[in-house]
DNA sequence: GACCTGCTGCGGTATG
């Protein structure tokens, strides 16, 4: 006899009176949706309650359809519960045992990660646990072995958790193809995914459910709308004499943040960088040692043990504050941080608002972040950060198309299990939200750069991983090849990694090889919150010790850029209307008072439908300096692509640069502005051959082939503790970047890398968005006797891409011929 | 005269 869905219902909300909660009415429609038989997206922060609300579905799913739970249970794996972080698998194991230790059902719950012991990866293979906790790598290496058919026949459920961090990178269209293949091994399956709020959650749906109409009709998106008041402070100094007209670090403002730390309990102050987040740990030892010990420091490169420390310090309260970066914005859950505050520009709305959620982690409670301007112009972000509070309008986050690198490693993936059927993948793939357009030919050119290798690499056998068997089926049957393809799956590709030790041996962290082969022995740097003497390099370790020095170079990291969101620009953009004098006058204006009658003085301030243009002539030369707010990638490529159309009217030499608000072209010849606007030079029209010419787009693609390399399994990483350094493996993806380029322009991961520069590092779209913006803009040139307020962090840019002008004759002429 | 930049995340063999 089944239950009904009333005696269901009353089993969870026993368990939840007996822990002294009420269960909230998104989990309520979560258990319902469930039961129904549906898939669905769930949308809630972390701390709401949501892993409650998908687990105790499954949970009663289970029981709706074996009554007699508590004797007999059915062995073998029931649900699978995805995790970007293996830090977060502990937590969700904790939740989901003690639901079901509460009402006497007997699962078991396990973890399986790089992280799990051997031993227990081995009982795993044998006997699966009914809750299996892991991530989007660790699935594929499950899939990836030879019997894990057996593992997922009665799987009933796959939750994916944290679905906006995975949605638009290739972990996550790893993970729709990982569920692609679930759903052919598992008639029930129930594919969920939990996100908090992006800019497209209905696409995000889509693409977690891949583009098979009936699996989406049979699916919901459930909001649990839980309202969180969050206050915004902007950090102001008494007096503005000492506000730098540019910069990024905020360190003129460490005793107004000392105040904050004082006055709270707990602090996280959030930098945009790892370099930053050193610089600014030192300083508050050196300039207020009555904090150590109560100070913390983290980030990314510092070693493992002294993180998860730092995380329990902050849980148990026994700091004062952490100076971190993006690397607290997930994790450390239901820590009782009281204050937020964030340095510089955050460069988009939803990383401010996550961030500002780490504070009054409890329903009911009011977050409060502190926002740090670093330089004069960030006080209009402090202002547009206010008013993006209200509207929480927050970014999208973009899904990746036909990325053939991911895909080429999938099928190695099945070929390494046991091998695979194309025409029984195929349709699995086609229903996928990344490859719904992939065409036969592609297809075909997939299966045979695994058999084969392309066709410029047909000689060599290393390229040739995958044999066909006489009945069609696709494997990889060498043992080397399927060892490398394990050793070598996921979607992370990192700069190679220099272990920092202490002569003595003890472990302190990592740091890019790059930044090491700078250093000589007797070098002094300051790493981990210590002060360190280089001593030597030793295979992949550099031995250090510390030292008493006062001077030392900050260790910094070639990480990427993260441009100003669009979202973020957008409300910038806006916000100038409340800094004309005479407005508004809240604490931000009145601090940026003198310099707007400056800027009003020698320009404008540009308003909403105003697109400002300043010239003037400096010891340098002639400046032209454009204010788009769009980002420095789109910024670059439309500094390169005004110069160079210029550059078309009469030969002429720029120099360019460019932040987040703006770019610069500057020329010691004169040039007349009013013939760039008459010839419309900032039009749309003829954008994508214009960059072609004015971007050295192959370079950019050449290095972003380097990780397609990697991933498609081209180019081989090396094994654990013997990793190949970063300059050999550069030399040989720049190999077969060159051959595809003179001899196969057709290959597809060559394509590939084309298509994610222009995507990506030059945002093409958005340019184009922007360019047809400006057109529907009132253009205001000013001509100016000297640099003004605004300009000033632009052309003080240390950043200058010389663009020689013989290069662009060269580029015309070639283009001429084109054109004959 | 003001200035020095660039996040996060995962995985793991064979052999001595």
């Amino acid at each position: 006899m089944k239950l009904n869905k009333k005696q269901l219902f009353h089993i969870a909300e026993d368990f939840f009176q007996q822990q002294g909660w009420t269960a909230f009415p998104f989990q309520k429609m979560t258990w319902d949706a469930f039961l129904a038989g549906k898939h669905g997206l769930l949308n809630a922060p972390t701390g709401s309650g949501k892993t409650y609300a998908l687990w105790v579905a499954i949970v009663l799913n289970y029981i709706k359809n074996n009554p007699d739970y508590k004797t007999k249970l059915k062995k073998g794996l029931k649900a699978i519960w995805i995790t970007p972080l293996r830090s977060l698998s502990n937590e969700i194991e904790q939740t989901s045992q003690r639901f079901v230790d509460g009402i006497g059902l007997p699962f078991t719950v396990g973890i399986r990660s790089g992280d799990t012991p051997t031993a227990e990866r081995k009982k795993q293979m044998k006997s699966m646990p009914d809750l299996l906790i892991t991530t989007p790598e660790s699935l594929h290496l499950l899939l990836a072995s030879k019997d894990h058919q057996k593992f997922f026949g009665n799987l009933n459920a796959i939750v994916i958790d944290e679905w906006h961090e995975l949605l638009g990178t290739k972990r996550g269209v790893q993970m729709e193809l990982g569920i692609s293949r679930l759903l052919g091994l598992s008639q029930e399956l129930r594919v969920w995914g939990i996100s908090a709020t992006i800019g497209n959650l209905e696409q995000a749906r889509q693409v977690l459910l891949g583009v098979d109409e009936s699996r989406f009709r049979e699916s919901v998106l459930i909001k649990a709308n839980l309202k969180k008041e969050i206050e915004v402070k902007s950090i102001i100094p008494e007096s503005m004499d000492k506000f730098p007209w540019r910069g990024h670090l905020g360190l003129h403002l460490m005793k107004e943040v000392v105040d904050i730390i004082n006055s709270s309990k707990s602090t996280l102050i959030f930098t945009n960088t790892r370099a930053q987040c050193e610089l600014w740990f030192q300083g508050l030892m050196t300039n207020f040692p009555e904090l150590a010990g109560e100070v913390a420091m983290h980030h990314g490169s510092i070693n493992k043990e002294t993180r998860i420390w730092v995380e329990n310090a902050i849980r148990n309260e026994s700091l004062k504050a952490c100076v971190c970066t993006s690397s607290l914005d997930l994790g450390v859950d239901f820590a009782p941080v009281e204050t937020i505050i964030q340095v510089g520009g955050p460069k988009g709305v939803a990383r401010f608002l996550q961030r500002a959620g780490r504070s009054g982690h409890r329903p009911g409670e009011t977050s409060v972040i502190h926002f740090l301007p670093t330089h004069a112009l960030e006080l209009i972000e402090a202002s547009a950060l206010q008013k993006a509070v209200s509207t929480q309008a927050v970014e999208d986050r973009l899904p990746y198309i036909l990325c053939f690198d991911v895909l080429i490693q999938y099928l190695c993936t099945l070929a390494v299990s046991g091998g695979f059927y194309p025409d029984e993948i195929y349709p699995e793939i086609k229903n996928t939200f990344c490859y719904a357009s992939i065409t036969e030919d592609e297809w075909d050119w997939c299966l045979r750069l695994i058999v084969h290798g392309s066709s410029s690499l047909q000689s060599y056998d290393e390229y040739k991983r995958v044999t066909i068997e006489e009945d069609g089926k696709y494997v990889i049957t060498d043992r080397k090849v399927a060892m490398r393809h394990r050793l070598q799956m996921g979607t992370i590709v990192t700069a190679t990694d220099v272990t920092v030790k202490y002569v003595t041996g003890g472990y302190i962290g990592s740091i890019e090889e790059y930044f090491i082969s700078k250093l000589s022995r007797g070098d002094v740097f300051v790493f981990a919150g210590r002060t360190l003497e280089f001593i030597r390099l030793k295979g992949m370790v550099a031995q250090v010790r510390n030292s008493a020095k006062k001077r030392a170079q900050v260790s910094n990291w070639q990480g990427s850029k993260l441009p100003l969101s669009a979202q973020l620009g957008e409300l910038l953009r806006e916000e100038m209307i409340n800094f004309q004098t005479g407005k508004k006058r809240t604490p931000e204006v009145k601090a940026l008072r003198d310099i707007i009658i400056r800027q009003q003085r020698e320009s404008i301030i540009p308003q909403r439908d105003q697109f400002l243009i300043e010239t003037f002539k400096t010891r340098e030369g002639y400046h032209a300096v454009f204010y788009p707010f769009e980002g420095r990638f789109v910024h670059e490529a439309m500094a390169g692509m005004i110069a160079y159309r210029i550059s078309l009217l009469k030969p002429i030499t720029f120099s360019l640069a460019f932040n987040d608000y703006g770019f610069e072209i500057l020329s010691d010849q004169e040039f007349d502005m009013q013939e760039v606007l008459d010839n419309n030079l900032l039009t749309p029209e003829m954008l994508s051959q214009d960059l072609q010419s004015s971007m050295n787009a192959t370079e950019m693609a050449r290095r972003k082939f380097r990780d397609i390399a990697v991933i498609s399994g081209l180019v081989f990483t090396g094994y654990p503790n013997k990793l190949i350094k970063t300059k050999h493996l550069q030399n040989s993806s720049q190999l077969l970047f060159e051959v595809f380029r003179d001899n196969e322009p057709e290959n597809l991961l060559f394509r590939q890398a084309y298509t994610e520069t222009f995507e990506q590092a030059i945002e093409e779209y958005r340019l184009f968005d922007a360019l047809e913006r400006i057109q529907n803009q009132e253009i205001i040139w000013k001509a100016c006797e000297k640099p003004t307020p605004f300009s000033f962090p632009i052309i003080t840019d240390r950043l200058r891409e010389k663009l020689s002008s013989e290069k662009l004759a060269d580029r015309i002429k070639r283009m001429q011929l084109q054109w004959e």
